[in-house]
DNA sequence: GTTAGCATGTAAGGAGTTACATGATTTT
DNA sequence: AAAATCATGTAACTCCTTACATGCTAAC
């Protein structure tokens, strides 16, 4: 049985670049940062191996030059241009529409939400109320936790146990302000939700 | 040629575990999540090979069945107790005594911070520092990127960034607060920076 | 008498990195 | 002529996970 289990985020975010029109390997490499974690800068050792098999896959397939989305190429090295297939075009559709709990769990959430302006409402809502629900077993294990051992840790690795709860409290309001104006109807606000809050 | 390279956040986490007495591998990888990032869960797969690890280059080695800290231990399966040689004890002093980048990337720096309590007050000072450079850097990366880019990305994109960006902001504020704490002496502050004044 | 928890371990594999190998074109 | 940037690719290695293999004891 064809093995037809990859998760792998890298394959999800290629087809999502792809999407807008054809690339090539080094612009894609380039754009991952935009769509994965904002810190990932994925290597070429990485990227590479990675759309060599999703060519063998046929997510993709090579791009006949037709210069319509390239800005100018004079020579440099050959470069080849990918393109969804319709598989791939498919496959993309098939994660979208995915709410389980891959859609959710860290490195996936990112991905997905960068790619939420192509997704359905429902989906979009079903993802969000997953992550909060996630996090939100994770405070109530983290809160005990610290309730439980409080007496027998140090103060350092309280702060710090104590600033990861903060952390995680702050993504469940942000991502209840999105679920709210994913309820109600409003595009999401681009503001800041840091720093100075003014109410205390 | 000895590869004597190991940066390996588990074997520092190791020792500094087993600094306050023996353990045995099944006991040691509970304790793991309090020292790990609070939700790393490292599974035997990759501790005992470490142990192992260990014990062949003699940072560790066996301890006899001198049940001190052991809690009434009747039959049970064989249990091998570690604890440090002089070796592990020099390696982990060595560890604490590092300032440089290792002692502030990601990883690295949460469990630098989970053994603060025995690290000398002005390598604290200045794995703190280096941090919260670090964070500075990247929050100014973040922001240019994201001036440049505002227009061409979608509503979705710029909220996940921008809560990116506030996460960051908020971890370097958290650690300026440490950072004075720790230049006039204060000792740090268990208290929530959030949502709940938390007497219990 | 079976399930749950204690306890140690190995094999296979997944997801990534660094370092290398190659080579063209543009800028200094 | 050297350096920077563009461009593709492989090999070896790292660090981790899952799934398996083994077996003991306590509790239900």
């Amino acid at each position: 049985m064809a093995n037809t289990k990859r998760t792998h985020v890298l394959q999800f975010a290629v087809l999502g670049l792809l999407h807008e029109g054809p690339l090539h390997g080094y612009e894609l490499r380039k754009r991952l940062n935009g769509v994965l974690g904002t810190f990932r800068a994925i290597s070429y050792g990485s990227l590479y191996p990675c759309l060599k098999d999703m060519l063998a896959t046929g997510l993709i397939a090579e791009d006949g030059p037709a210069d319509a989305g390239a800005p100018a190429l004079t020579g440099r090295r050959a470069r080849i241009v990918y393109k969804l297939t319709a598989e791939g075009k498919d496959k993309f559709q098939q994660w979208l529409a995915d709410a389980g709990p891959d859609a959710y769990e860290d490195d996936l959430f990112g991905v997905h939400l960068a790619f939420f302006g192509r997704t359905d409402r429902d989906i979009r809502l079903r993802i969000l109320l997953g992550r909060r629900n996630r996090l939100e077993e994770r405070m109530a294990t983290l809160r005990s936790n610290l309730a439980k051992r409080r007496e027998r840790l140090d103060e350092w690795t309280l702060t710090l146990q104590q600033h990861g709860l903060d952390s995680v409290e702050r993504e469940v309001d942000w991502l209840s302000t999105l679920i709210n104006q994913e309820i109600d109807g409003t595009p999401p606000s681009t503001k800041s939700t840091g720093t100075e809050p003014a109410s205390k």
